[in-house]
DNA sequence: CAGTATAACTTGTATAGGCAAGTTGTGCAA
DNA sequence: TTGCACAACTTGCCTATACAAGTTATACTG
């Protein structure tokens, strides 16, 4: 048994996509759909908050629920999304080669980020993406052993998330990320096409499971040209 | 009559970052919280959902809602905040210098971001900010006269959207944005404080009021080494 | 005709209850 | 002692109801 809001939830966000519902137009009353899906207008408010949170339709007391005018040529940088799910849902000509792989030795800035001690074994992996046959993105990722105890070439080369999530069954939660701008370093200059470009875009995500418990430092270095993130935001008004 | 949601939402948020409640352990249950503040479990869970939401808790099925440790040194980009609350927040030592202000003339760029005709009147306000002396920002806002029809240079040296939300009571919603980088322009190079630097971060949005119309376009153009972006993401599992 | 009261809609908040599903500890049985 | 069943907790989902608050169209009143 699927969950009555989520299922209603996806059906309204693939109709919103599909121009069932035209951008700024209304959606049926909460009335309406409650009578329709044969549901209670609680369930159906909690499907169009998710709508309107994930910026689907703006909702308006007294008037109605108005359908945004949706723009899905984003590159979701936001959110937890693994390369391998972003290039198949873009459909790009992209490739992943596995530079490194093993445990790492001796990187305090590694474990400082983890939070382990110098002894605690600590996965490394570094691997290249590469789009359309230039190398853009070079993704370290930096796994506590405790937590994955076995990683292989293959499954690097295929997606480490599927690995995680399907096979070990680790509940990713969430994570902190932050974005700034740096100057490349000499690992980023021989593994990525940087002629000519003086700086890269750094992606510093820690990402934990749901205990709360941190099991994965990951650093994404893009080459500045190729970057791109989007994001949806609300305005939160403060008193 | 204040809402009960929001109010034990703001209670509960404060007391984390107060550390009245310890990070990694967890918050009473829903049924002893709805004990004490002398309301329903639906109204705690709306709290806590929210909390969720904004990275203080982990809510894990069975068991509790764990807090999380929360790293408020966040520079939130994220959500719509105006640079105004911005360094009000961090405490900065910061200033405004408007640059310029005044109705566009045939910008396409422009008129082609804010979906207008070249015959509209729009306003465009160039703005330096200044952070410990160094010109580190420049801010090019763009306004759709109809919807803002006078500009001083006074509310743009302090807060435009102050005067927006308080004194034209425009309700701003949402706003699309997206961050890139790009080479400096040459009004980048003689307004900002860029001597060594080859790009600049760029960040673009597009804000809309309620109603879902387009009001604003925005670019806010960083030096790349006082750039941060900190954002907390929820892991969607997609099925 | 202009203005206003009102009815009929909309979404927002709060409550009470029930059952499902996951976790944890207790105590009984082998 | 070990293992297992079960009770007692936790959060997740769904329903039904009530009222508040904002919008809109209608009809009435001056």
């Amino acid at each position: 048994m699927q969950k009555k809001y989520l299922t209603i939830y996806e059906k309204l966000a693939k109709e919103i996509e599909a121009k069932v519902w035209a951008a700024g137009y209304k959606l049926p009353s909460e009335n309406e759909l409650s009578t329709t899906y044969d549901t209670s207008r609680e369930t159906i408010r909690k499907a169009l908050n998710l709508l309107s949170q994930n910026g689907y339709i703006q909702k308006i007391r007294g008037k109605g629920s108005i359908v945004i005018d949706v723009d899905k040529f984003s590159f979701p940088v936001s959110g937890i999304v693994s390369f391998k799910e972003l290039s198949q849902n873009l459909g790009l000509d992209s490739k992943t080669i596995v530079d490194s792989l093993g445990f790492i030795e001796r990187d305090d800035s590694v474990h400082n980020a983890l939070g382990t001690k110098p002894a605690d074994a600590v996965w490394g992996v570094t691997r290249v993406r590469e789009i359309s046959g230039e190398k853009i993105i070079l993704d370290k990722d930096y796994f506590i052993e405790e937590h994955v105890p076995l990683l292989s070439e293959e499954t690097c080369a295929d997606s480490i998330y599927n690995y995680i999530e399907n096979k070990l069954e680790l509940p990713i939660a969430f994570a902190q990320k932050e974005i700034v701008v740096e100057e490349p370093t000499a690992e980023d200059r021989r593994l990525l096409d940087l002629s000519g470009f003086s700086n890269i875009v750094v992606i510093r995500s820690h990402v934990y499971l749901e205990d709360t418990t941190l099991f994965q430092y990951t650093e994404s270095r893009h080459r500045p040209d190729k970057f791109r993130f989007v994001d949806f935001a609300r305005r939160v008004k403060n008193p």
